[in-house]
DNA sequence: TTTGCTGTTTACTGTACACGGACATAACCG
DNA sequence: CGGTTATGTCCGTGTACAGTAAACAGCAAA
């Protein structure tokens, strides 16, 4: 470690740290549960048995990435975005959509931030109704 | 490249070209404009030059991380959130609030989807709301 | 007891994100 | 004019992340 680098790192690592029901495990239980074998799932999914041996024993400093997460997704019958964020990842198609509009999207974020599913439900349908009406300018 | 790795490095790669006021010409343009040299920007933000003058000639695959981002952000009195969107990356403090409500969080942002900044700022300001009034179950 | 599955371990690979030292160029100062 | 200093750049190197490959051990059926 040289004398830059004083901040690498952080926020994945943290992130990473904090998947409560870890990811692995929880894949392991899903799999089996549908009786795909580690070599056969890892073949559905395009990975590597080795690879998904290492994911399902949380022994991988990081999670597959978003993509492959949600082919497995797809394969389990589960949300990909649950799992996206049990792998401390952000669902695939949220980036774009953030940076189209890189200030108002980040500030609609924090202000929804603490709020209850409910109240973030509200606040989807009000979107959704917005954009019935179109642009009101 | 082996059997697998059918579908990789999409994401990434897709977003990352995607910079259109090129993320490194825009940097050397406001740094110049504040009047930092190379070294002494470099020294302020944590990096070395030798890296600063690769980002600010584009000659990077992929610009620097959102810690870096943001230091350089503060620095030029710019849009942290405006330099990460540029840069193709989110905003360090969006994952923890979209991973804390894994369901309604995505929803919500898709919903938002294609809206006017106005139409924006007005659910944000709902939002707002929603939070002094407390959580209403 | 071999065949054929299961999952596991060790070692390796390629790319992203960065650092360090040597370098060329231009400005400045005596 | 020559030497110093500051500018930015090129080339090589290092490390972490996201994986792969080959060889392995355990077990069940033929």
């Amino acid at each position: 470690m040289s004398v830059y680098s004083k901040q690498q790192k952080t926020e994945r690592q943290t992130v990473m740290t904090a998947h409560k029901p870890k990811f692995g495990t929880f894949i392991r239980e899903r799999r089996t549960a549908k009786g795909y074998s580690l070599r056969r799932f890892a073949e559905l999914v395009g990975i590597s048995p080795t690879y998904l041996s290492h994911v399902e024993q949380d022994k991988v400093d990081s999670p597959p990435t978003v993509d492959r997460i949600k082919k497995m997704a797809e394969l389990l019958g589960e949300s990909a975005d649950e799992l996206s964020a049990m792998a401390g990842r952000v669902p695939e198609d949220l980036p774009k959509i953030i940076q189209s509009q890189p200030e108002a999207m980040p500030a609609l974020l924090r202000a929804a931030k603490g709020l209850t599913p409910e109240q973030l439900k509200r606040l989807q349908d009000q979107a959704s109704q917005m954009r019935r009406e179109g642009d009101p300018s």
